[in-house]
DNA sequence: GGCAGTGTAAATTTAATGTTAAGATAATGT
DNA sequence: ACATTATCTTAACATTAAATTTACACTGCC
């Protein structure tokens, strides 16, 4: 997996803990960049749109929250991640945090490897999504080992190409758009097939085996009763 | 936590009683209103608006049950706490057969400090609903350690995922929705099994062993007699 | 001690999905 | 327009996970 292709901005009052986390983050390889308050957090997501804001809750210049909040209800950042720093036992702001539409906390002091692996654990639920300059159209979605080209229709699984019939396509696009959601049947018919169109149950089950039989068994896995989730690799 | 903020109510036929937990209560710093029967009790719930309700259940002039089902229905007040005074050994069947929705059960005698606590949990103790921006459905329910994610269809304790077969997780979704709240049996099978659909005694039993298993015995509770709640920690 | 209610492991049943191959349909080439 | 081919759907059956039941142990209470 090339973590390079995830932004991910830090934001904390104290420089010492700024240097700590952007020093193990870069190791593995994400792009860092770095913010001391709320405000300069918001202005800089705005322009770098990262993937993920990792944020202290408490900060002078509006808190973590209420930046999380303004980020949230910003176009084209409703799909950032945040997750929130927060020092042992301050059980209550892990709450308060949730509140505003964190995604995930993370208690100080932590330890360098659980960081990084808490960190790789939330960019698993994005995709990167890459537009064309000209259209602004979804070009191709990036999710660990696959990427999903919409301009050539196929799928290139660590660097080969894997071409997909048009239904196995939509239905993995759809899967791959959110990783680690998961899709009822419901709704992949919803979305995958026209409307008014009725197919029978076991229709997906085998798009679904044609998908594995052509990826790998690991990157689809079913939650029985519910439906289909798409899985990093 | 400042108690001061918080309104309860304290509803019993005996003058003896209610000035056994105005005492204790007051010293906390709660503002205490008292009520001697189920009539007065909703009118004043009505005026004063309490965070929580704690009444005998049996009581002249409406007994307790007939004024929270009163009090439930009542616009500005579904959302009103309302635990129940009983007797030991009271017979419970008729509390659990009314589903007169008590959020909590406490018996008497009680002692102070049983009392201050199980208010105190009582008031503190909700969990966060976190809906979708879109979709306005709920995606998250947070509460305490454990984070209840639909949307990936599991269970995160302690930043560990922990994923959970479909009944499990109704379950459990239901239980995590009002901690300490006491769902009796009953309410289980009402929402979460299918209507006409008839299951055995046996089979909450067994889920529950299986959530205890997933999730640590400490989160759900046994109200022998009534059925179970979900405590936060 | 004997109920009533609950806990629990293992056996059993049920429901959901996996799988294969054959048939239908749509797209493409000639 | 017809043949050809790839794709999609269906049907039948196998497999598996999950749900439920069974049978009995336990626990507190009068």
């Amino acid at each position: 997996m090339n973590w390079s292709d995830y932004k991910i901005l830090l934001v904390d009052d104290e420089k010492d803990i700024l240097e700590f986390l952007s020093y193990n983050l870069r190791n593995e390889g994400f792009h860092i960049y770095t913010a001391s308050n709320g405000k300069e957090a918001v202005r800089l997501s705005k322009e770098i749109k990262p993937h993920l804001v990792l944020m202290d809750v408490m900060m002078p210049e509006m808190d973590g929250i209420a930046a999380c909040e303004e980020i949230r209800s910003t176009e084209n950042l409703e799909n950032t991640l945040v997750a929130f720093l927060t020092a042992r036992g301050e059980d209550y702001s892990q709450i308060a945090g949730f509140e505003a539409g964190g995604d995930d906390y993370i208690t100080k002091p932590i330890k360098p490897k659980v960081l990084v692996s808490r960190v790789k654990a939330l960019l698993k639920r994005r995709s990167v999504t890459i537009e064309d300059a000209n259209s602004g159209s979804v070009n191709k979605i990036v999710s660990g080992e696959l990427v999903v080209d919409k301009e050539r229709y196929l799928v290139v699984k660590k660097g080969k190409d894997i071409t997909l019939p048009r239904k196995e396509f939509e239905l993995l696009s759809l899967l791959i758009s959110k990783p680690e959601k998961v899709f009822t049947r419901e709704e992949i018919f919803d979305r995958v097939w026209d409307e008014n169109i009725v197919v029978g149950d076991r229709t997906i089950d085998v798009h679904i085996r044609k998908l594995r039989e052509k990826l790998g068994d690991k990157y689809i896995q079913t939650v029985k009763g519910i439906g289909y989730k798409y899985v990093m690799y």
